[in-house]
RNA sequence: CGGGGAGUAGCGCAGCCUGGUAGCGCAUCUGUUUUGGGAACAGAGGGUCGCAGGUUCAAAUCCUGUCUCCCCGACCA
């Protein structure tokens, strides 16, 4: 993509009531734009970053059978009364009336209609476990929208819901998704803490939010410090259970205190198994060898659009975003900062069109700008590799290289310039 | 929902107290000179002052109402 091709309206000032850094850096690095209270438009630059960490929740739900499906963001409100939620969920749910007065909602959450669903399709045990998901706008009224995309109204969101013969494999599938978030985050670059959270009416259920700390974040969770530097991919169910770490609310409700710390956190997936509580109400029951079942079911969800946010509360500088290699928008980011240079152009045209021909992510800033404001630009956008191209081009045949994570700058010979970036983009540093 | 603040050019703000018909910086456009860290000079365009009433010869400014947005707290991915 060339920069003169690609919408990107940078601000050089802060909007006077963003608060918040990552909202700040979205709004001034073009990536969002408020429309109204708690709801954004996603411009082409912000869009990006969605898409990078849609594919790869993608990638990981396909290759573990979760089938993907989209459900509608607007609903019957007849779903919700058979589940009662309809008169408890509050003020939350927006209402609809549609034409002819029909009571419509938009979506809050898909319980309801993954259990309808399934109610009409799956009639014997020998269809379980079914598991599906969908990546879809939701929306919540919350009584405070804030920081942008943070806390959203209108937000993007994975939710997977899971059918199983019974409790025990339905805690089969629920340490099967607590382990797939793991490697989720893991792979989008963001370092997730498990927490427990409260089990909710049903007793006996399983709870956990996947939060990632930082101190900006508007959670808070209360852990065993030793959890910190804990891979928690091999662990097993009793493990997952017992697990020293809580989110507020559920940290009110225990005993031995003495040993958690308080850290400040961002919530970014949340994962219950809630049993029977929607089958039953749903009259929804399987045939197996032993009479009529009620499947046991599970609800996880991702909070997709509040990802970007948290990345870059973890990662920037004064100068702008600093994104981990999975998130970013591009891979490399080339400034040719002498277009007027025949052949210092020529070179950064051939350039990107090899590292395009790759498949590698590149935004070429072939604008007719000074240095400076490239920089400032390249900066703030905060792709991991920048590849200048000016004076020591002429002078020896020289690009610079620029991590901007730390600022590393190497410079090398034009023609080590291609295999070199894409040793360097290849790398894990 | 309670408490606080703000709506004036695309963005950031001044002007309001003490009414006289709108200004600054950034951005944009034109020209010249510049070009390795948000350039300089010269010129230009752009605003029914959130909206609706009212007071007045006259309202961005005073009064009333209303809408919107933001911040702090109680709810949530």
């Amino acid at each position: 993509m060339k920069f003169s091709n690609f919408f990107i309206p940078t601000l050089k000032e802060s909007p006077s009531d963003v608060k918040m850094r990552s909202h700040d850096l979205m709004i001034r690095s073009g990536m969002i734009r408020q429309e109204t209270s708690g709801i954004y438009s996603w411009m082409p630059l912000g869009y990006r970053v969605l898409k990078k960490i849609i594919d790869k929740v993608e990638e990981l739900h396909d290759e573990n059978g979760i089938n993907q499906m989209l459900m509608p963001t607007i609903q019957s409100s007849d779903i919700w009364r058979i589940s009662n939620r309809y008169d408890t969920y509050g003020k939350e749910m927006l209402r609809i009336i549609d034409r002819n007065d029909k009571d419509l909602l938009y979506g809050p959450t898909n319980e309801e209609m993954i259990t309808a669903i399934g109610k009409q399709y799956i009639k014997s045990y020998k269809n379980l476990p079914r598991k599906f998901y969908h990546i879809q706008t939701k929306f919540r009224d919350e009584i405070r929208p804030r920081f942008g995309v943070m806390r959203a109204r209108e937000f993007i969101m994975k939710d997977a819901y899971s059918f199983d013969i019974d409790s025990e494999n339905g805690e089969k599938t629920y340490c099967e998704f607590f382990k797939l978030y793991l490697k989720l985050f893991n792979q989008l670059g963001i370092p997730v803490i498990p927490v427990r959270a409260p089990s909710g009416e049903i007793g006996g259920n399983l709870s956990h939010e996947f939060h990632l700390i930082v101190s900006s974040g508007e959670s808070e969770i209360f852990l065993d410090t030793k959890l910190l530097d804990q891979n928690f991919e091999n662990f097993e169910l009793n493990q997952i259970l017992n697990l020293d770490s809580y989110t507020d609310d559920y940290y009110k409700e225990i005993e031995n205190k003495n040993y958690f710390e308080k850290f400040r956190s961002i919530e970014l997936g949340h994962i219950f198994l809630f049993g029977t509580k929607y089958s039953s109400s749903f009259n929804f029951n399987v045939d197996s060898e032993n009479g009529k079942v009620v499947p046991y079911m599970g609800s996880y969800g991702i909070g997709i659009s509040r990802i970007p946010a948290a990345a870059i509360e973890l990662s920037n500088d004064k100068n702008g975003i600093i994104w981990p290699k999975a998130l970013s928008p591009f891979s490399v980011h080339l400034i040719n900062l002498n277009i007027d240079d025949s052949e210092c152009s020529e070179f950064c045209e051939k350039l990107y069109t090899e590292i395009n021909e790759r498949n590698i992510d590149i935004i070429y800033d072939d604008r007719n700008e000074r240095p400076g404001k490239k920089f400032s630009d390249a900066d703030l956008i905060g792709i991991p590799l920048q590849i200048i191209c000016g004076n020591s081009f002429k002078k020896n045949r020289e690009i610079s290289i620029l991590k901007r994570a730390n600022k590393d700058t190497i410079n090398i010979e034009v023609e080590n310039a291609l295999d070199k970036i894409i040793k360097m983009i290849g790398c894990n540093e």
